[in-house]
DNA sequence: GGAAACTAGTTCACCGTCTAACTATTAGCA
DNA sequence: TGCTAATAGTTAGACGGTGAACTAGTTTCC
């Protein structure tokens, strides 16, 4: 197995790739720490998917979809107001899934669809009170659940894993 | 904005997290390195997820969920057979789910599908010579987007990394 | 001024997944 | 032995996503 301290204690990705290496063991094109790394990503985002969407299902209010489109709503710069279009980019879906997504938060009152008179076209959404309340509801559970996350890390853990990251980011935006 | 070394080049999610904290200045509960490690991940795994899926539409011959299906049966520990079930908890999808993969794959003769006779409810799904040849001609392409995907960094970095990652899926586990 | 090209949003058909219900088979146990 | 409970797999229906086609409005430019 490739370079691992010692002293850490081995996780279940460990074990896997382990086996899976075990078809590769001359085969330079494995490369055990890449495939560690990537699976683990997996298993921490889906392990945050699945804190999020429970989190919702219990509050029987909101769907975590919706609650997505409503805070990329309420990060806009100002003011709090967005086209179908610039929402759907935000969330990384097609336009055409958020049309079926603001259906649903119009239906709740937690946001308008207004006409916009200066081009036809276009169509603004902006959040009721309602929605206001309910994002901030729901913001600083969601913090606290991603908090929850990586506590496994210290602070200065957290910063040098956003280091290696931010390299990977910057070199696939690139 | 929490540390970050100087000579650091900054990402979209730098500017994405900038902008977002602009609303929680003073708010201790909004920790910069959680969101940005784990919206750069989110990124990272999108990334990977779209360079599959454009690998495999190419190829005309599979989708990449049908390939991931393929490969946990073929990494399975000797003999190579296993249960739907056992692929469904592999491929961490449903049973269901995984019901329709099959159907897929034994129409494409890839995999064969048999009763088990010592107990009749199962079914034993193992590889036709078709299936074996179909995955090693995509595992080591794979293998090389996913090396492609992380060549920003350096083998040192990429233990850094694994060794950061391990610790938080194994407290995920515990 | 008006045709052609472009843009914004929606609708539609299809896909893969999920949950829940259902069938068939096996295991547990009075 | 024969109920009952548990297990394996499939099926049915709903959901959210996608890409492509469509409608409506705007811009470009001769």
């Amino acid at each position: 197995m490739a370079a691992m301290a010692q002293d850490e204690e081995q996780d279940s990705v460990d074990h896997h790739v382990a086996r899976w290496a075990a078809f590769w063991k001359n085969e330079p094109a494995f490369a055990p720490e890449v495939e560690g790394a990537l699976v683990r990503m997996n298993f921490i985002q889906r392990e945050a998917r699945r804190a999020d969407a429970v989190a919702f299902a219990e509050s029987r209010e909101l769907t975590s979809e919706d609650y997505k489109t409503l805070h990329v709503l309420m990060i806009q710069p100002w003011p709090i107001e967005a086209t179908p279009a610039q929402l759907a980019e935000a969330a990384k879906v097609t336009r055409a899934a958020m049309t079926s997504r603001l259906d649903r938060l119009v239906a709740a009152e937690l946001v308008t669809r207004e006409n916009d008179e200066t081009d036809r076209r276009r169509v603004l959404i902006r959040p009721t009170s309602a929605g206001r309340a309910m994002w901030s509801k729901y913001i600083f559970e969601g913090m606290a659940r991603d908090q929850r996350l990586l506590r496994a890390l210290s602070h200065e853990e957290l910063i040098q894993l956003n280091v290696l990251l931010r390299k990977v980011v910057l070199d696939l935006e690139s």
